[in-house]
RNA sequence: GGGCGGUUAGCUCAGUUGGUAGAGCACCGGCUUUACACGCCGGCUGUCACAGGUUCGAGCCCUGUACCGCCCACCA
């Protein structure tokens, strides 16, 4: 406790990381009533990546939230999550142990991954597979905490969780059983938007569009026996085989005689209805198109609600599956024909089938013209790189079509920073044209905790799933058993098979404010902290995270999941683009806190209001650590050396302590309503005005040359105002604030209370006199400060007389503070006089 | 096509209920001033995107337009 001779900001991360660790600053306090308790459901970063300086924004915001509820007495509940699950961390353990999951495989507890990756991966089962997840995360969350740690952030570092782990995989399986049992959560067999690399289902909430090449080509259907010959354009000619109907919109004059006739496709000679839709569009190639199974969502549309048969071709790889032709369901005119065509295009990627069939086309005289070259829109999996397919398979899917307005009206119990963010929840709400499809056919996951029971003759009975009791979770049904079962009945006519899925990764993180409040495990707990209080999470996935969080907690809990959301916005880089790896203008996060300490990052990110995209700017980080280093200049000042006690009885000093009692009011309702940056502008103003004006007038008199109470007066007001700024300012620059505050201080800043006004007007007593007298005081300096620099001196130059022309009000107030007035301008004499403001300086004759 | 933001000094951004346009950075100039040269003082800088309207008065309210960003829809 004392104050160091030269005050420095390098190693203060380290040490005071170290320290709040080792005193348990921020260790939550599980005892506090409700209304005392302030939860944070905090984003799970995923841990495969790597934090970029958007996630050292966004979290700062949050921390920065976080430390002012501590220091306004709320006890803070803030865990962290790490977000290992999906196909992120499931690739990068593929390529890293060189290992294939294959969930057929039973466990095998000797297994260890070899040293390096085989060149042939090695088949290993899903428990297997998931040991060498949680063995590879465990490292990157290492590198996670110590980058958060330094960054700062006040989480309890004993509260961390998995996405992974056991007690996640429970809360999801059990959720997941709870829908099912309220038949909110069902399976069927359905046209899913699939990805063909990954060989999964994908959500409607993860597709995303891109611009890429293609062609209309325009095809010639033949007249069948009534009908009329007709010309279509499409971009997927390969699709002609699975071609079910064609149709066109119902008022389009030109199809009216085709309606109710049939046409025969090109090549392989199917007979197929020409039909009426509203969703035809006129306008668009010939106004007639083809209905295939399934070539876009329009297609699925048409194809549920004009009841048409299935021909579907595209495989889950990707490739066109083969076709007997001539079979039902593949009735036509030449079967020999059609299945020679149809055995060049078999095995083909959509892609190469798409060529070959241009060719077949050309040859039999069924395409009309040159394909035309056009760019479109075509959706893809957002981790994806080839086109969506529709494939049918099986799938859960969660109720949420059904519920949108249930949704709206949760959404209208939060409260959204910044507001205008619920337009955005309410237009993907009301936007919402299917079910939540939740399964996934992948490994890395949690699993569904379901087996369906093996009929005599060997085929699955997927209406009647056998479902484990709540206690046995989490399970893996492809290792575990259902009850009343053995493991030798696993696959056997009469047995059980397991469900081979695993939950989408916002079905399993959706669930995190009930994980973190221990939900179903800790009563006592959940009561303290659900609904939570805050969610933070950046706005792109609003549609995603949000949604289904909200999702989740109304089906279960009937509530909101919390009751703010504070959204972030982006990190843009110089051209105005969000910052991406892809872009390579990512910067290491920790490289920035190194150079410009985390205080000054903080302070950066701090500026960026809530929901504001924000630009990368080192500059503001410097401006950061300034502050910071002023902080621990001034705090020397005030704090050093010994010093008188006493009251605060000087106008300068009562009036300096007054307008701080205003500033504490004002920062204290924007940081109430997370206008965190607004309330930091106006901090950051009053200190260097502080320092700059009201230190500079008061110095003197500390330094006892106007006597012992007026020194006191100074040393008591400015150790009591530089209280209060530490204060304000430590969820902002929380490590210079700690440091500052041990100089004097045996406990953390970051668990002193927040500042009020009481304690300032307390000491200050109310005075608007004295007020006036600050502000007058400030123009004043600022005016013989201006003199003086006119004339070529420095600020601190002696001078013989200051003559300040002032209006009769700005005069009579500054008599109030005249003493330290004429010391800050170090003037042997001081005149003040009313008139048109103006300054005159006598200088001393020049020393010789 | 629909929705939501944004457009203010060279740059990054503030601008509360309508009342004489602000800060920091950058730039220029001055200053060894006993907390701080990672400092201090001063100066320069504007068709508030554009066009209308309401008003005594508009950066702010209303209507429209342009551009930037995001979300959604459509993508035969």
């Amino acid at each position: 406790m004392s104050v160091p001779e030269k005050p420095a900001l390098e190693g203060l991360e380290d040490a005071l990381s170290a320290k709040w660790e080792r005193d348990g600053t921020y260790r939550f306090d599980r005892l506090k009533p409700r209304d005392q308790i302030y939860s944070i459901d905090t984003p799970p970063p995923t841990v495969s990546g790597s934090l970029h300086v958007g996630h050292v924004f966004s979290y700062t915001h949050t921390d920065i939230i976080a430390r002012f509820q501590r220091m306004r007495g709320k006890e803070v509940f803030y865990p962290m999550g790490w977000d290992d699950n999906g196909l992120p961390t499931e690739r990068r353990v593929q390529n890293y142990f060189g290992v294939r999951c294959d969930p057929s495989l039973p466990y095998d507890p000797s297994f260890v991954a070899p040293e390096k990756p085989e060149k042939q991966p090695i088949s290993v089962s899903r428990p297997n597979f998931i040991e060498l997840c949680v063995k590879l995360t465990v490292e990157d969350e290492k590198v996670f905490e110590h980058l958060w740690r330094y960054l700062g952030l006040s989480v309890d570092w004993s509260m961390t969780y998995a996405t992974i782990a056991p007690p996640a995989q429970r809360v999801s399986q059990m959720m997941f059983l709870r829908l099912l049992q309220k038949k909110l959560a069902y399976q069927v067999e359905a046209p899913t938007l699939w990805d063909v690399d990954f060989r999964t289902a994908v959500a409607q909430a993860e597709l995303e569009d891109r611009e890429q090449p293609g062609a209309y080509h325009r095809i010639h259907f033949a007249r069948a026996a009534g009908g009329v010959a007709v010309a279509i354009e499409t971009t997927r000619p390969e699709l002609i085989p699975a071609c079910v109907a064609l149709v066109a919109h119902p008022d389009d004059e030109r199809y009216q005689p085709l309606f109710g006739t049939e046409v025969v496709t090109p090549i392989f000679g199917v007979r197929v209805p020409v039909l009426a839709h509203a969703l035809a569009d006129p306008e668009k190639g010939s106004g007639i198109a083809m209905i295939c199974t399934f070539g876009d969502t329009t297609d699925v549309v048409w194809w549920r609600e004009l009841k048409l048969p299935v021909r579907a071709i595209v495989q889950p790889n990707g490739t066109l599956g083969r076709v007997n032709w001539g079979e039902p369901g593949w009735e036509t005119t030449d079967a020999a024909h059609a299945q020679q065509a149809y055995d060049q295009l078999a095995g083909l990627s959509a892609k190469k089938a798409q060529a070959k069939i241009v060719e077949l086309l050309r040859e039999s005289g069924d395409l009309q013209g040159e394909p035309k070259p056009i760019t479109h829109n075509v959706k893809f999996y957002e981790k994806g790189d080839r086109p969506l397919e529709i494939v049918t398979s099986r799938q859960w899917f969660i109720k949420t079509i059904d519920h949108r307005d249930e949704f709206i009206k949760r959404g209208r119990e939060m409260a959204w920073h910044p507001e205008y963010m619920q337009a955005r929840y309410e237009n993907w709400v009301n936007g919402l044209n299917g079910d939540w499809c939740v399964s996934r056919q992948r490994f890395f996951g949690v699993p569904f905790p379901v087996w369906y029971p093996v009929r005599a003759d060997g085929t699955t009975d997927h209406n009647q799933p056998l479902v484990p009791a709540e206690s046995r979770l989490p399970i893996d049904p492809s290792t575990d058993v259902p009850d009343g079962y053995r493991a030798d009945q696993r696959g056997q006519p009469g047995g059980f098979v397991a469900d081979p899925d695993v939950m989408d990764t916002w079905a399993t993180s959706s669930v995190s404010p009930q994980l973190v409040s221990q939900w179903e495990t800790d009563a006592d707990i959940f009561a303290r902290t659900f609904p939570m209080d805050l969610r933070p999470q950046a706005h792109d996935i609003i549609r995603t995270w949000l949604f289904a969080s909200v999702v989740r907690a109304h089906f279960e809990n009937h509530s909101v999941p919390w009751t703010h959301a504070a959204i972030s916005g982006w990190v843009l880089d110089p051209d105005r683009k969000k910052m991406s790896k892809s872009k390579g203008n990512v910067v290491t996060p920790l490289g920035l806190l190194q150079e410009y300490g985390s205080d000054g990052v903080r302070y950066w990110a701090a500026r960026g209001g809530p929901g504001v995209d924000t630009a990368f700017d080192v500059g503001q980080m410097k401006i950061g650590r300034k502050l910071a280093m002023k902080v621990l200049n001034v705090s020397k000042f005030v704090l050093a050396g010994e010093q008188p006690a006493g009251a605060v009885t000087e106008a300068l000093d009562r009036g300096m302590l007054q307008n701080l009692a205003d500033l504490v009011d004002e920062a204290t309702v924007d940081l109430e309503l997370y206008e965190y940056a607004k309330a930091l502008a106006k901090i950051e103003s009053f200190f260097w005005d502080f320092c700059d004006n009201y230190v500079e007038a008061a110095k003197s008199r500390r330094y006892g040359d106007f006597g012992l109470e007026a020194a006191a007066s100074a040393s008591t007001a400015m150790r009591l105002a530089l209280s209060v700024l530490l204060r304000l300012l430590a969820p902002y620059l929380a490590f210079v604030t700690e440091e500052v505050w041990s100089w004097s201080h045996t406990g953390s800043v970051h668990r002193a209370a927040w500042p009020t006004r009481t304690e300032l007007i307390a000491v200050s007593g109310s005075d608007e006199a004295a007020q006036r007298s600050v502000i007058h005081l400030t123009e004043a300096l600022n005016a013989i400060r201006k003199a003086k620099t006119d004339q070529k001196v420095s600020v601190g130059t002696p001078v013989k007389e200051v003559i300040y022309f002032a209006g009769d009000e700005a005069a009579r107030s500054l008599a109030l503070v005249e003493r330290d007035l004429k010391a800050a301008c170090r003037a042997d004499g001081l005149v003040l006089k009313s008139g048109e403001p103006r300054v005159e300086i006598t200088l001393k004759p020049a020393e010789v």
